[in-house]
DNA sequence: GCTTGATGGTTTAATAAAGCAACCACATTC
DNA sequence: GAATGTGGTTGCTTTATTAAACCATCAAGC
């Protein structure tokens, strides 16, 4: 399960995947976005065992990912929340279950809906733009260095 | 490594995990956007052991990520393409870049940048919207089932 | 203030997966 | 037809995950 280097990773998709590409660390991203707070939630929620659950919860926490303040119900317990950088992973959650739904279920089959609390309506698909505003596909990217 | 129910997953999030989830999957898909299509340039890529590239291979062909062909060059070797489901995951590593971009990396050390091939100009960050358009972030947000 | 039960973990032992190295069949090159 | 490169598989070791037991702290009842 070990990739190479943890932290010199030079491509933003490898280093990204070190924080939060493995099997559990999205799911509790995920779950964080929902209002869960308590290890007790998680654990319960996931079905994962203890001791996973409390190593993936440090490990987001060390990376910025969550943080740990005193519970918001006024008991001595802690509680795990997003910082700015975890709220960021919401378009990463939300690709997912965007690829999710349209190439993983069968039709009538998907039972949840992301919706915009506004309007009651479907979220739009996520689309990759160009600065002038067109639809870019795979074919139309190229990477470039920086430093020439 | 085990998550409960491999298929049966309600969850999209949770169900594309268990497709491209693992530690090198995504990776393995980064490197097909790329231009790779054989066995050995992946193993060379990622440095991987070929016995666990050779099952996620086959793990993303069986889902219908990658497809199997003949090679382009004429040898008798076969080689790895994207299909239309596996190329629906651009959004996905884009996501997962940008995210790395911004929040992983410290000013300066980025020294590869994804452009639009036609302005040579950096693509515009993604950004979730309702359907008429307006931007949303996690709190305009709400599951709701469908079978109600 | 002592017991009871829930909460939030850690430790330990078993199991499953990843990593490594050797090997092998087949193709291509010389 | 010998040598080399490609695309794997097999078996063994190492590492990670899991499940279960254990424990300290907290909260509630009495």
């Amino acid at each position: 399960m070990k990739r190479k280097s943890l932290d010199r990773e030079k491509c933003p998709i490898a280093r990204t995947l070190d924080v939060i590409g493995d099997w559990w660390s999205l799911l509790i991203v995920r779950d964080a976005f929902l209002g869960k707070r308590r290890f007790g939630e998680f654990q319960k929620s996931l079905g994962l065992a203890k001791n996973i659950l409390s190593r993936r919860l440090r490990k987001l926490v060390s990376h910025g990912v969550l943080e740990v303040g005193a519970a918001s119900d006024g008991s001595a317990y802690q509680e795990y929340v997003l910082t700015e950088k975890g709220r960021r992973l919401l378009i990463v959650l939300v690709a997912l279950r965007q690829w999710g739904e349209t190439c993983l279920f069968e039709e009538g089959e998907l039972d949840l809906l992301l919706v915009d609390q506004k309007s009651g309506q479907p979220v739009k698909p996520l689309e990759l733009r160009s600065k002038d505003g067109r639809i870019l596909g795979p074919d139309d990217l190229r990477t470039v260095g920086t430093s020439d």
